[in-house]
DNA sequence: ACGATCGATGTTATCGATAACATAACTTCA
DNA sequence: TGAAGTTATGTTATCGATAACATCGATCGT
C-alpha cells in the first residue's frame, strides 16, 4: 500500500526525479519527446504528486486563505466562486472558512490557516480581535479585505461601503415621498456589513430633518426572512403610521413584505419595501423588492486578480478598490398613487 | 523576515525541539511547568508552527476533501457546516471544492484535492467520470457519497433517496385529489439530484395510472426562481388543464407560484404547487409551499462523525446511513375547494 | 572550425517538523 | 535496597519534492 512517488516515476523512465519533476509542471526546460514519455507513466502507475512534500520543498503551499462570514448566502458563495475561478487561473487553492459572524471564531480560522503557510489571506471585514489583526500584519502576506471599505485598512481593499449605499437607498424613498421610514436589521454593537447599513439610514433621515428612530435591530446575524416579518409586525405595532421600511437584506425584506401582505397594507401603495444585495427574491417576488445591486462575483474576481497582481509583483501599491453599488427602484417603492 | 521556526523556539526555552512539539500538542508526555513556559515563548515570539513541514513529517495532513455541487445552496452550505463543526473537534480541516454540477470539474477538483494527501474524501453523488472513481478507489481513504444513495457507491453513503422521496410527495398530490400533475427540473440526460426526482415523479404517476409526461426539464441545474416562474408559463400553456405541478426545488417552486399568481390562477385552489428542500422561502411565500424536508445539515454532521470514526478505526463496514426526508404538506397543496 | 551559447538532464542539499528510539533521573515495592 | 517501571526529555533519521547548481552534448555565428 506504499505509495508510489516521483522516484518510482522516473525510475520507470529511465531519467531522474527532477526530470519527472519539470514534466509535470511543464517548466520548459525538457524535451517534449520526454515529456510525453513521462506523462504517460504517470497515468499508467495512477502517480499522484504529494503537494505537502511539493510545498515543503518549493516553500510555496498554493493556497489563499478565505474568510467569510456565512457560506449560506449567496453573496459570499459568489463570492468564493469568483475567487476561485481566478485563483484557480493561477495555480492556487482556495481554503475557505467561515466564522459565523464571529470574530473570535475568525481569530481561530485565521490562527490555524496561517499554519499552511497561505499566500494571501481574503478577508470579509467584520471587526476583527486585536489578536487577529496582528498575526495577519505579522503574516508578511498579502492580506485583502473585501465587501467593506475600512476606516482603519489591515492591507488592501476590495469593497464599497455599505453605509453610502444604504444611505442612497433610504434617499431613494424618501425621494418617492415616504417620510415616516423605519429600519429592519441587526442589532447595534457588532460591526458589521449590516450594522454599517443601518448607520446610513440614519445618515440619509438626519440629513432629511426626519426621524431615524423607527428601528428594530434586536437579533445577531444572520437576519432571514421570518425574523423580518416577525420584525415589521412588530414595527408596524409600534409606529403604526410607518410608510416606509428599509431592511438590511433582501430575505428581510421579503419577510417584511409578506407581513404587509398578511396585516393588509398594500406595497407599495401603504407602505414601500426596500431590501438590500439584489437576491434572487427581490427579483422574482410579487411586488418585486427594491434592492441595493452589488455584485459578490465581482468583488470575487477583482479581489482574485489583485491577488494575483500582488504574489506577481506586478503591484505593490496598498490598493483600494471600490466596486459599484447602486439603487434599483423596483415596484415595491413605487410612488404611490 | 525569515520566519521563526521550532527550533528557535527550542532555542529560546533551553530545550529540544522534540519537546516543544510535545508542548504545542500537548500529548501528554511532558512536564507542565516546561509547557507552560514553552507556550508563554511561542506566544511571546509570535510562533506559529508550519503544518506543511508538519503534514509532511507526520505524514498526515489534517485536511478533509469535500465536493459540493454549489455554495451558493442553503443545503450544501449546512452539510459543509455540519462537516465544519463536526471535523474541527476532531483536529481536521475542511477543504472544501465545488463542482457547478459538472462531472469534469469534479474530477479536476479530485486529482487536486488527493495532491494534498487528505484523510478522507466527502463526495456529493453525481455522475463521476470514469477517472474520477478510480482516482477515489486508488486513494486508499475513506470515501463518503453524500445526498444520495447510489446504486454503486465507491465507498461508504450518507444520504436519502430523492426518487421515493419525490415519489411520495408526488403521492401526496395524488392523495389531495390532483390528476392532471406536471413537473419542473432540470434536462434530462445528467445523474443528478434533481434527475432522480424527476423518476420518482414518473414512478408515482405511473403507479397511480396517471400521465407523467408533462413534464419541462429543460435546462441545467441549479434551477433557479425566474426558470421556475417561465417553466410553469409554459406548462400552463402547453397543457392549460394542469392542476398541480411538482418542483425539483424550492425556489423553483416559488417561481411557479409566481407565474400562477401572475396569470390568475389561484394556489392551491387551482393549482397545487409542491417544491423540494424546505428552503427558507417555502415556509415565508403566501401561500407556504409543501415540500420534501431533508436536513443538509444532518446529512453534515452524520457524515462528518462517520468519518473519524474511520479514521480512528472504531468502524471498519461499508456504512449506509439514511437521513430523514420527509413530505411536508403546506397551504400550496391544501385540498381543494 | 572553434569558442560561446543553449537546451536537456543529472546531482546534491535542503525545507521544518515529528516518529521512533535512547537516556537519565526518579519511583515503587517486594 | 535494588530491579523494574515511569516520567521527562534528548537524538537521529526521515518524510518527497524542488531550488540551485553542475554537466554534457548540440548548435550557432562569424
Amino acid at each position: 500500500m506504499s505509495r508510489i512517488k516521483m522516484s518510482d516515476v522516473a525510475k520507470a523512465a529511465g531519467v531522474s526525479a527532477m526530470t519527472v519533476s519539470r514534466a509535470l509542471k511543464h517548466d520548459g526546460r525538457i524535451a517534449p519527446t520526454t515529456r510525453t514519455r513521462i506523462l504517460k507513466i504517470v497515468a499508467d502507475l495512477g502517480y499522484v504528486p504529494d503537494r505537502i512534500a511539493g510545498s515543503f520543498s518549493s516553500r510555496r503551499s498554493g493556497f489563499v486563505g478565505v474568510l467569510v462570514p456565512s457560506l449560506n448566502n449567496p453573496h459570499f458563495a459568489e463570492t468564493a466562486a469568483g475567487l476561485d475561478e481566478v485563483l484557480t487561473r493561477g495555480g492556487l487553492q482556495l481554503l475557505l472558512g467561515y466564522t459565523n459572524y464571529r470574530a473570535e471564531v475568525a481569530e481561530r480560522l485565521i490562527e490555524t490557516m496561517l499554519e499552511r503557510r497561505p499566500e494571501a489571506m481574503i478577508i470579509t471585514f467584520d471587526d476583527h480581535t486585536a489578536r487577529a489583526r496582528q498575526l495577519l500584519l505579522n503574516a508578511g502576506i498579502p492580506v485583502i479585505e473585501i465587501w467593506e471599505t475600512p476606516t482603519k485598512p489591515i492591507g488592501h481593499v476590495v469593497g464599497f461601503s455599505n453605509r453610502s449605499a444604504a444611505a442612497a437607498m433610504v434617499q431613494h424613498l424618501i425621494d418617492s415621498g415616504r417620510r415616516r421610514i423605519g429600519f429592519i436589521g441587526e442589532r447595534d454593537d457588532k460591526g458589521t456589513r449590516g450594522a454599517e447599513r443601518r448607520r446610513g439610514f440614519i445618515d440619509a433621515l438626519k440629513a432629511a430633518g426626519l426621524d431615524p428612530s423607527r428601528r428594530l435591530a434586536t437579533v445577531a446575524p444572520p437576519i432571514n426572512m421570518m425574523f423580518g416579518r416577525d420584525a415589521m409586525t412588530a414595527l408596524l405595532e409600534k409606529w403604526p403610521d410607518t410608510d416606509a421600511v428599509m431592511c438590511v437584506s433582501d430575505p428581510c425584506a421579503y419577510g417584511a413584505l409578506t407581513a404587509c401582505q398578511l396585516i393588509g397594507r398594500r406595497v407599495p401603495e401603504d407602505v414601500a419595501v426596500a431590501g438590500f444585495g439584489d437576491f434572487e427574491i427581490s427579483r422574482c417576488s410579487l411586488p418585486s423588492i427594491s434592492t441595493v445591486v452589488v455584485s459578490g462575483l465581482e468583488i470575487g474576481t477583482r479581489a482574485g486578480e489583485l491577488t494575483l497582481q500582488l504574489l506577481d509583483g506586478s503591484c505593490s501599491d496598498q490598493m483600494l478598490i471600490l466596486v459599484d453599488a447602486y439603487t434599483e427602484p423596483r415596484e415595491s417603492s413605487k410612488i404611490a398613487g
